[in-house]
DNA sequence: GGAGACCTAATGGTATTACCAATGAATATT
DNA sequence: AATATTCATTGGTAATACCATTAGGTCTCC
């Protein structure tokens, strides 16, 4: 199995990255210079790169001293990734509730143990302002903080590795969401108030069930209004910052 | 913010992907028709492409009635993603250990529920194997049935989203026992026959406690060995099938 | 001397063209 | 009828040119 060539000057790159030869925020020489370097067309560089941005690890600036830079990278090329094998049929729905609602559980318990008081300030914030958005029927900003509040719930369980997994599987949540524009959403404020005081109590098991009972009434609407998963008039999320 | 001309060939296939437009198994127009349909130029559309394929949605064969071709994708694209984020530093060990042993127990607690004899049967085969492996002292083949073993569980969980998030995590520390080549691997042999056993039986809290057992063991030892993760000699996985 | 406008060179973005390599199918040959 | 051959189509690679954008230096004018 003959690799083609701009999958050789991929791996190259790669392989740079994980011996820790390119570091966050260094500066790729230009594609011009890789091209000669490496002997190769720079089409072929080109394509290499791209699949390196598309993985989240590069970012481009054009202009002078613009160029290829290494990011530190997200979340967001997980989630498309997830995103896609869902609408491609290999991953189901209920399936992915079910984990989620696993990932969801590990969070709100560690919250439980590590939360700070910063963090349940920024997690009821964040439930004000998704009440707010709620009540004045603004439903894309509505689900931007629904969507929000697991990323905080992430971040006051103090592991980033659970906060993308969890990120991953919600924004397809999101995407049905924003496609369904469901109309009584308030349900969701008076839940995510008594999970987050639950939290605050450290009650561990009893913010668990209390996000499981949160879980099965939202998996159990998006699972129910979207047989027709096709039908929805979904959009890709762009890869904006 | 102008999206790139291909970012706009991209998200558009992948729009008709998610309205169902196009499913897998499908053929996309040739390279040059595509061009030709969007008024743009090849390289745009082979950009574009190969965004695509590095998602894992697409499959490329040449020849006539060659072409680009939808796949159903697999886990393979969330692996390669989260091993990024792992070496740019992004995500650290222990956060992925954490994650992985939360992941691992829900599969586990499944499997106890929905596994078959089937499903037992395999993973009986597998340690098996993996038994044989470790006494040939073929470090590769190891590890590669260690880490099949997981995927097997995952089956037996009867959650395909599970499986690839264990998978994903997995991976990392797969490639890191790879550059590690440990030696006395023949504890994994008994602690995984005893987490099996108590699948078997049916006992949802004595298999959990069993496997937490095993991945203190696993994890302890892996983030132990590898403060120095730059340092070992660490290889992309190919993209092979 | 300082601050502004301006020019310039370097970079990624796009298009065009050409040719190669592989492949499957139609065709010719036996 | 089976086999070898040719050929058209496809992706893979290269080379080249030009555009748009941008940072940084330069020059001008105040």
């Amino acid at each position: 199995m003959a690799l083609r060539l701009f999958e050789e000057v991929y791996n190259s790159i790669r392989r740079d990255m994980m011996r820790g030869k390119l570091k966050p925020g260094d500066k790729l020489p230009s594609e011009r210079d890789l091209a000669e370097q490496l002997g190769v067309g720079r089409p072929v560089v080109r394509e290499a790169l791209r699949a390196l941005e598309n993985s989240g690890v590069l970012e481009f600036r054009k202009g002078a001293s613009g160029g290829a830079f290494i990011r530190r990278g997200d979340g967001r090329a997980v989630s498309r990734t997830v995103n896609d094998l869902v609408f491609l049929g290999t991953l189901s729905l209920d399936q992915l509730a079910e984990t989620r609602s696993c990932l969801l559980d590990q969070a709100v318990r560690l919250a439980c143990k590590r939360g700070t008081n910063a963090d349940f300030a920024a997690l009821e914030a964040n439930i004000e302002r998704m009440r707010v958005a709620i009540k004045a029927e603004d439903v894309e900003t509505s689900i931007f903080e629904i969507m929000d509040f697991y990323s905080l719930l992430g971040t006051a369980a103090k592991n980033d590795v659970l906060t993308v997994m969890i990120g991953s599987l919600s924004e397809i949540i999101a995407q049905i969401l924003l496609a369904l524009r469901p109309e009584h959403l308030t349900d969701l404020v008076t839940m995510r108030l008594e999970v987050l005081d639950e939290i605050k109590s450290g009650d561990a098991d009893a913010a668990s069930a209390a996000m499981a009972a949160h879980m099965e009434v939202l998996h159990n609407y998006v699972v129910e209004k979207s047989d027709n998963l096709h039908a929805l008039n979904l959009q890709p999320f762009d890869t904006k910052a």
